[in-house]
DNA sequence: AACTTGCTCAACCGCCAATCC
DNA sequence: TGGATTGGCGGTTGAGCAAGT
């Protein structure tokens, strides 16, 4: 008894898997996919109207579901999530029902506004993980990932891109007077900038802390202040002494979708001993 | 008043790792 | 040991609403 997505993804699975003339062919692509999507459609109904499945029922949750899904977890407690849908009687899947507990009935999220306190984190906690939101949430309590992470898009997007423009100006002013000099010599400044990355102290948690880390910071031009503070201070940027290649470096720094800075050995290319993003 | 645009956030999808059988 | 299942996570979508034109 399973959706349809789920073979769905089975026959994608042995589509990839087949050889054509030597090739491993692709499951979908451009021009099959409306079809496929069509085809889909026609035998998810099929599907359901079979039995094949128990026609999960998808979009907003009624307050009943919630009523039915909280008793549920009252008396089996989180982690069960397969045998929802025939213990406490929810036409949902388990994915469902387990997103539901998790980011909108479970007791203990904070429900409001996130403070300028919290804000600070999030942006200090991105600054070291990038979009990894699961581990930026669990230092955030009653905050769940998908808070944050909607938090992060809708609010920090545009900061991002402002950031974007103003580095656009310091670059085009910093390459005209700057040259590189020894390779060699980047490379080494580049690896002991890999090592600070690391060292970043652990944050502390709860708000007493945050107020000793960011004290009396209000208005809004200092929260930007702040927030390209962080940018600066953690960023590991190469001594540019040497180098013809400036264009290929710049994109590398500036590049910054959703500054993520997570510096790796493997992502790191020594050949131009500039530090790549992962993204 | 009607329409457009932008914002918010709940919910879904796809992928992957861990676990189960 | 390998396939199936489950749970967790990040990316994305779209409905609903408010503000602007």
């Amino acid at each position: 008894m399973k959706p349809p997505s789920i073979y769905r993804a089975r026959w994608r699975e042995n589509q990839s898997k087949k050889i054509v003339n030597g090739t491993k062919t692709k499951a979908v692509d451009a021009q099959t996919q409306p079809q496929e999507d069509a085809l889909w459609g026609v035998m998810s109904e099929e599907i359901c109207s079979r039995g094949m499945t128990k026609g999960w029922r998808k979009g907003p949750w009624t307050a009943e579901e919630d009523r039915l899904l909280i008793e549920y977890v009252k008396l089996h407690g989180e982690g069960r999530w397969s045998s929802v849908a025939s213990v406490a009687g929810l036409k949902r899947n388990a994915k469902s029902c387990r997103l539901r507990w998790v980011n909108y009935l479970r007791p203990d999220l904070k429900k409001g506004q996130i403070t300028s306190h919290a804000e600070k984190l999030i942006l200090e906690l991105h600054v070291r993980w990038g979009n990894r939101w699961a581990i930026i949430a669990k230092n955030l309590p009653g905050r769940t990932y998908n808070e944050i992470k909607n938090y992060w898009r809708t609010h920090f997007k545009k900061k991002t891109q402002n950031f974007r423009d103003k580095s656009e100006k310091i670059k085009s002013r910093f390459l005209k007077s700057q040259k590189f000099k020894q390779h060699h010599h980047q490379q080494s400044n580049t690896e002991t900038d890999i090592k600070n990355v690391n060292k970043i102290p652990t944050l502390p948690q709860g708000n007493q802390e945050m107020d000793i880390l960011y004290p009396n910071i209000a208005d809004q031009e200092q929260d930007d202040d702040f927030f390209y503070s962080i940018l600066n201070d953690h960023i590991p940027v190469p001594v540019l002494e040497s180098s013809s290649n400036e264009d290929i470096m710049w994109d590398g720094l500036w590049n910054l979708d959703d500054f993520q800075c997570n510096f790796s050995a493997t992502t790191y290319d020594t050949s131009l001993a500039i530090p790549s993003l992962n993204t």
